[in-house]
DNA sequence: GGCTCCTTTTTGATTAGTCAAAATCAATCT
DNA sequence: AGATTGATTTTGACTAATCAAAAAGGAGCC
C-alpha cells in the first residue's frame, strides 16, 4: 500500500497539472506540500522508481497511468468525505478540507463505495469540485469566473476554487455557495472591483482576485422547467 | 499531537490492564502490537519521557493520567466509528474492527462529537464493547461468560470478547449478537462442550473456549415491561 | 551456591521522510 | 562569451519506528 506521504504527493501532482501530459515543476510541488524543494526531488525520484511518476530532471514530474489511478482514488475519497461531513454531519464547509486531508488516507475502498451510495452518488463536493467517478473519470469542464463576466445576465455559482478556511468563511457569510444565482451589476477594471447582486439583495463588492475564485455558468433565462435553486 | 504509533501503544496498554494501577508486561504489549519485545521497550521508554506512561524496568508499564486520557479518547473514536460503520453504512460487523483501527487516528474531536450525536450517544459498540464517555468514563461491569453459566435460566448476550473476523463471522451466522436471548441446555465439562438454544430454535454446541468469549447477563423472567429483543 | 530458562533490555542496522546548506544547471542579460 | 540569477539536485544530518541478535536479569530448581 502507498503511504500517506506517497498519496499526498500523487494527489498534489494531479491537482497541479491541467492535463495529464503537463509537467509539474518541483518548486510548485514542494510549495503545495509545504516541504523544501530537495525533499520533493528525493521523493519524486523514489516515486519514479516505483513506476508511479515520470521524472524529467530539471523540468518536472508527471503521473504515469498507475500513479494517476492512485491519485484519482485519493481525490475521490477526499471529496466524498467532504460531502459526507457537510451533508450528513452538518459541518461547516470551511473546516472539512483539513479534516478530509487526513481521512482520505484512512478509509478503505469499501467504505468509499458505501459512502458514495449513502450520499446518492454526488457529482461534486460542497465547494463544487468535481468528484472523480469510481472508474477514474474526472470532469474537467472549464467555467468562467466572476472576474471575467460582463454585467447583466444571471449567473449560477458552480465552484469555489480556493480551499482556505478564511476565504470559505467569507463566502459562506456572503451566501456565495455553489448553486446560488447572482448577476454582475458593475465592473470597474481600473479599480479592480466587481459588484454582484443576488436577486434584490444588497450589492456585494469583490476584488478581482477574490472574484477569480468564483466559477460560474450563465443561466439561460427560464428555458424549460427550472432546476436547482 | 500523538503519532499513530503512540496512539496505538497507549490504547493497547489501556486494553491490557484490568484496572489502571496494574502493570502490563512488555511481552504482552509487544504481542498485542505485533512488534518484537525490543521495539516495545524502546517505545515505552520514549512514552515515559513524554509523561504518558510509567515504566517499571523488568516489571511492566502503566498509563499516567495524561496517557489514560489520550488512550480513552482513541478507544472512544474506535468504538464510535465501529458503531457508525455498522449502523449507518450497514457494514459487516466482522470487518469494522480493521477499518476502525485506521480511522481512530484520522478523525478529529469535532467529528467524534458529531458522530456521537448522529448515533444517539450509544453506550456500546456492535460487539457490545463499552464506549468511553466524552468525560473519560469507561464502564467496567463484569459479566459472566456462557462457559460458566449453569443450564436453565434465560441469558442475554451483552458482548463478544474476540475481535477476529473469523470468530465474528461464525457468531453472526449462528445469530449470537449482543441483545439476543439464549439459554444453556447442557454443560459437558468433561467433553468441554456447552449447548445453547435460542427460544425453540435448533441447539448450538460451543467449545468452552468459544463459550468463554460470549458475555451474558441473566434475564429476570418477565419482570416489568419487556426491554430489547 | 550454581544452573536453567524465560523475559526484558541493549546494541547495531535499516527504512521512510524530512531539513539545511552547498553544488549544479540552464536560461537570461550585458 | 562571460556573468548573474533562480530553480533544481546533491550531500550530510536528523527523527520516528522498526527488526535481529546479543547481553543481562531474575525466578525457580538441583
Ligand atoms: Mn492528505
Ligand atoms: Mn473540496
Ligand atoms: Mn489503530
Ligand atoms: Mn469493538
Amino acid at each position: 500500500m502507498a503511504t500517506i506521504a506517497v498519496e499526498n504527493y500523487l494527489k498534489h501532482i494531479l491537482l497541479l497539472s491541467r492535463d495529464s501530459s503537463e509537467l509539474v515543476p518541483m518548486g510548485a510541488l514542494a510549495g503545495a506540500l509545504s516541504v523544501v524543494p530537495g525533499t520533493a526531488t528525493t521523493m519524486v525520484k523514489s516515486l519514479a522508481d516505483e513506476g508511479l511518476v515520470e521524472h524529467r530532471p530539471r523540468c518536472g514530474v508527471r503521473l504515469t497511468g498507475e500513479g494517476r489511478r492512485v491519485a484519482l482514488n485519493v481525490l475521490r475519497k477526499h471529496r466524498l468525505v467532504e460531502t459526507f461531513l457537510v451533508d450528513v454531519l452538518k459541518m461547516d464547509w470551511s473546516k472539512v478540507h483539513t479534516e478530509a486531508e487526513q481521512l482520505e488516507h484512512a478509509i478503505s475502498d469499501e467504505v468509499l463505495d458505501r459512502l458514495d451510495a449513502l450520499l446518492g452518488h454526488p457529482q461534486s463536493d460542497p465547494h463544487g469540485d468535481p468528484i472523480p467517478s469510481k472508474q477514474g473519470k474526472l470532469s474537467s469542464q472549464v467555467y468562467a469566473t466572476v472576474a471575467t463576466c460582463l454585467a447583466g445576465p444571471n449567473l449560477r455559482v458552480v465552484r469555489i476554487t480556493e480551499q482556505s478556511a478564511e476565504f470559505l468563511q467569507f463566502a459562506e457569510k456572503k451566501g456565495l455557495q455553489p448553486g446560488t444565482t447572482w448577476r454582475v451589476t458593475e465592473r470597474d477594471l481600473t479599480g479592480g472591483l466587481v459588484t454582484l447582486r443576488r436577486g434584490t439583495g444588497k450589492p456585494l463588492a469583490l476584488s478581482l482576485a477574490a472574484a477569480g475564485n468564483i466559477l460560474v455558468e450563465p443561466l439561460k433565462p427560464a428555458t424549460g422547467p427550472a432546476e436547482g435553486e
